[in-house]
DNA sequence: CCTTTCATAATTGGATCCGATATGCAATAT
DNA sequence: ATATTGCATATCGGATCCAATTATGAAAGG
């Protein structure tokens, strides 16, 4: 007998489903900054009642995602220049951590994969795909380091800054600039130098944080809500 | 006319209500774990529907201090020793780049705050109290620091594993080390010295990490069994 | 005595319903 | 004309009800 035997007791629930596709859509930008979850249209748009669409956004909530008000509904939580920042500095704390702890580890085919996403990366032109490749390029480096809490904090605060950094590549020479420092990053992960990926990433990091601090700040909040509109805080349509 | 307006559009819901309420339990230890969390149960206690309930059940897996398996119920998370050790690990590293960014903020009012705490904490005797005022003194030392987002992991990552800390402060001789250590600790901030603060406190979380780790491994989840019983997976009762 | 049905109870996930609160607009008062 | 009030509608939080799944335990068979 050979199935492919699924644990059904994993399955998705539906509020599972709703939850991914949000977190998602938030994430990819194709929500935007404050636009509202309205719990009966989503409902409708899943094809399920409001029950499970009210646990998706709460566990939204809870991941920072969204911001709530009590019977007022909720919105896409957007961030002010300042959290912006420190998230940034977070990372670069964390991820360079998890770097260091990486470079020893990694296996030979988790290196291949990450050579994959960095090529991927370099060679892509669809910039509505820079976004997932850039993100799938860390998480490669970063996975064999044993240390599933990290990743997990690591994970939630990109979740917060995603659409950021998407806007980022597009908006600035971010593009180009991160092609050249993932390749030097490989190159580090390569050679097994520690302190040099360690100091690249942090670098890499903080980088691409102050270009798009910088691009906020010059734009002032004014071209750049024709990518990331709706700054707004109106609740009801 | 003078009245005290409380702004009832923030006022807590159900499920606000009974999230607190079982974040504290599973944080203080009231409930063990592997517990289960029967949704009925709690609704009756907190006299409400199961929809409350599992709303704030969902938050608190999101948060990651229960496991829910679907149909099956949800039980408040227990660690592996790996998982304990790598959170101290991370505590370490994040709190020790707070407390740097602290010691030149702390304002005076702070400052005298956390003295307040460190003394109530060597004072204190009842044991069931020593885990709030180690957690009061350690989240006053950082609260100056200007990083909401920080602040908010490293609460995320103590709501984890606050109940093994407290016994660890029982168990061993945690208590009277921590109250030694804390004292340098605060000397360090009066002193405005970061980098010998930043040493103290990454000493004093890894230490406190080791001495648990080596209580859990001696006792092999034995006599500990009776503190923190039932690391069961048992789902029903 | 141990294991395997299989009916029944307990429990969860989700749907529908109801009361509470917010928003928008018309009616009224100043 | 402007501000205030009252009402209709939209939306949310929670209660109740129903369906799907899991646990329990007694009866049957080895």
């Amino acid at each position: 007998m050979k199935v492919k035997a699924t644990d059904i007791g994993q399955m998705a629930s539906a509020s599972d489903v709703i939850f991914d596709a949000l977190r998602a859509a938030i994430i990819n930008g194709s929500m935007q900054d404050g636009e509202v979850l309205r719990q009966d249209s989503l409902a409708k748009m899943f094809n399920v009642s409001r029950i499970p669409v009210r646990e998706a956004i709460s566990r939204l909530e809870q991941q920072g995602l969204v911001s709530t008000q009590r019977y007022r509904g909720a919105v896409v939580a957007s961030l002010s220049l300042e959290e912006i920042q420190e998230i940034f500095e977070f990372r670069a704390l964390v991820e360079s951590e998890v770097v260091r702890l990486s470079i020893p580890k990694i296996s030979s085919g988790t290196l291949a994969l990450a050579t994959k996403y960095c090529e991927a990366f370099s060679t892509e032109t669809n910039s509505a795909k820079w976004g997932a490749l850039n993100r799938d390029f860390h998480y490669s480096l970063y996975r064999d380091c044993q240390r599933p809490y990290y990743l997990e904090v690591v994970n939630a605060a990109l979740d917060r800054i995603d659409r950021y950094l998407r806007a980022q590549l597009v908006l600035t020479d971010g593009m180009a600039r991160a092609r050249r420092e993932h390749q030097a990053i490989l190159q580090a992960y390569i050679d097994r130098d520690a302190d040099r990926g360690v100091e690249l990433v942090r670098q890499h990091i903080l980088g691409a944080g102050q270009s798009l601090i910088d691009v906020l700040k010059r734009q002032h909040q004014k071209s750049f809500d024709s990518i990331l509109p709706s700054f707004s805080t109106k609740l009801r349509p």
